[in-house]
DNA sequence: ATAATGTATGAAACGCATTTCAATGCAATA
DNA sequence: TATTGCATTGAAATGCGTTTCATACATTAT
């Protein structure tokens, strides 16, 4: 394998002139250029990206922060990124919390250490204080909406959503609606929720505690609420459902059950999965690889003209009717 | 920030023992210890992780090598690598090639780079051939039977699975049986295909090209192929699904289109993911999480251990019983 | 008392590519 | 002919932490 200093030897030229020929820079004659080619090729030569990470002082690798890779919610949103970062030639540095504020900070620390340029925190359990202190460091986008404070952002305005989402069911007739929600804990959730206590308050409904499922993320998880339901003297008539993984499983559950969708309960949710598709969900489209193409971009914006014009962007959703309200 | 010299300059002490106080080693008086530590608080300091990096010769960094990180079979086995690497103090690097031969390739160029210590190919497009040719830059284990050569495997063996499924469909009294299938290239789908046609030729049936289908991914497949289906003057009575995913967009839309499942069809599928509980899908279980789990631990052993026990690790299935069969 | 260990610490080499600066050769413009 | 400018090339500095080796003193074992 050797380095950059045999292949200079072998190839009779200066290290400066390998640095050259390996970096396509110009003023090289076509001669040293193909000697330098040649040594590279007989010693088998690659570079060692560590050095040229630790000279450049930047590695071409950001760091992706969510809590559960294998949800659909964040998988699409790494899919976005992901199909972003490849075209302009950067990579992706996992970091999968469980929300534990530690492996938060470990992703921030990282960006410190220069192990990624930029870090992007598709959602978070820490206090942004902590997120803000890290921002001389590098690039940090925060997929919520950062109201005014000072960091990148591009966010899917849950608030909005949310609200489409009751004044539909309002429309359709529904008073007594309940929800489910991955945590309620976290910016998006504090979005989600503010706008179901305003929507309730615009037609008098008291919030009913129990009609609010917290964690609300997979399939399995609708059918725990289903059975909740089930034990219910007075169960809701429509739930406003944070994502169509919790959707379907309620759905389905519901229906084994006996239990008639919209019926007896109208179901909305939330991101247009396929599975949603499938099933005949209603659901309010959540433009999620967008968000990670965007969120990437600004990352990108940042870095490579040094500044950039947006600070934070809001993506706006659209309800897709089907068939479960 | 700065860098050690400079915390060995304002600590009093030279840099060698500015780097044992970093790294916790033994013989540092109590006094410098503790000077050091003041040192680095003052400057805020942080390693600068390129430099370990090259110091080191390693990252602690693996490579993960997948089409699609957006599909439940790969984002769960993602999902158990990430568990054991955080647990092992490694980091995840992200590949996703969408089977692009290219990207398959730069993923292996990062190992021989030292962008990382080890890859796991969760699945792949290029020849094996070209992996060979990466060894010797570190440890690349495959998600698939290698069969002998000389590569380091943790496999799920979908022969074996295969040949369960169609033994169970032929003991429900099925003779007319095709399969869905995402890819037909691949060891996993060779294994597949020699299951399905040995098990035809078992019971005397010659197979159908048209009941084979190809591009099998999502839940959007399903639907297309039930849409082929029907146009079809001769139908399979019973499918082989090698996703849940694909199952459960099969099953919604034929029933949507009124077909009985699993009477007119019947329907067996793979993984067992929730999916297929909600659904009442009867699947074959694959264990993706732990597969992703054991890929790592070889790696990581092969890493620390300089060598290890096992080169190859076979996983088994079993079928969970549902209704659609 | 002497040899053998163990503790503590620093200088210097090592890992390796990038980049700046200076210098030289040549051609084109004044 | 003199001058300005571009093409070429290499030496040396830079980025920064780890690790080996040598040194010096303090113990403990023989």
């Amino acid at each position: 394998m050797g380095n950059i200093r045999e292949i200079a030897k072998l190839a009779g030229v200066s290290v400066s002139t390998v640095s050259r020929v390996l970096n396509n820079h110009p003023y090289v004659k076509e001669e040293k250029r193909k000697a330098v080619w040649e040594a590279v090729e007989k010693l088998n030569y690659t570079k060692n990206i560590n050095a040229v990470h630790l000279a450049k002082g930047k590695t071409s690798i950001i760091g992706v922060v969510l809590p559960y890779v294998n949800h659909p919610y964040f998988s699409t949103i790494v899919e976005g990124i992901s199909m972003e970062a490849l075209q302009c030639g950067y990579h992706l540095l996992l970091f999968q919390t469980s929300y534990e504020a530690n492996k938060e900070i470990e992703a921030l620390e990282m960006l410190k250490m220069k192990q990624v340029d930029g870090i992007i925190i598709c959602s978070r359990t820490i206090h942004w204080e902590w997120i803000e202190a890290y921002k001389d460091y590098g690039p940090i986008v925060l997929c919520e909406n950062v109201k005014g404070k000072d960091m990148l952002s591009v966010y899917i305005n849950h608030y909005q959503a949310f609200k489409l989402g009751m004044n539909y069911l309002i429309e359709k007739g529904h008073r007594k609606i309940g929800y489910c929600i991955g945590r309620t804990t976290g910016t998006n959730s504090k979005a989600r929720e503010d706008a179901y206590y305003e929507a309730l308050k615009q037609i008098n409904e008291s919030p009913r505690p129990e009609w609010i499922f917290d964690h609300c993320l997979y399939i399995e998880d609708g059918k725990r609420v289903v059975t909740s339901l089930l034990t219910m003297k007075e169960r809701p008539t429509a739930l406003l459902v944070s994502s169509d993984q919790v959707a379907a499983g309620i759905v389905t559950f519901a229906q084994h059950k006996g239990m008639k969708i919209p019926e007896e309960l109208a179901i909305l949710s939330f991101d247009n999965h396929p599975i949603s598709e499938a099933l005949h969900i209603t659901t309010i489209e959540l433009p999620l690889s967008l968000m990670g193409k965007r969120a990437f971009r600004m990352i990108y914006n940042h870095l490579e003209s040094g500044e950039m014009t947006k600070k934070t962007e809001e993506l706006s959703v659209h309800l897709v009717e089907r068939l479960t309200v």
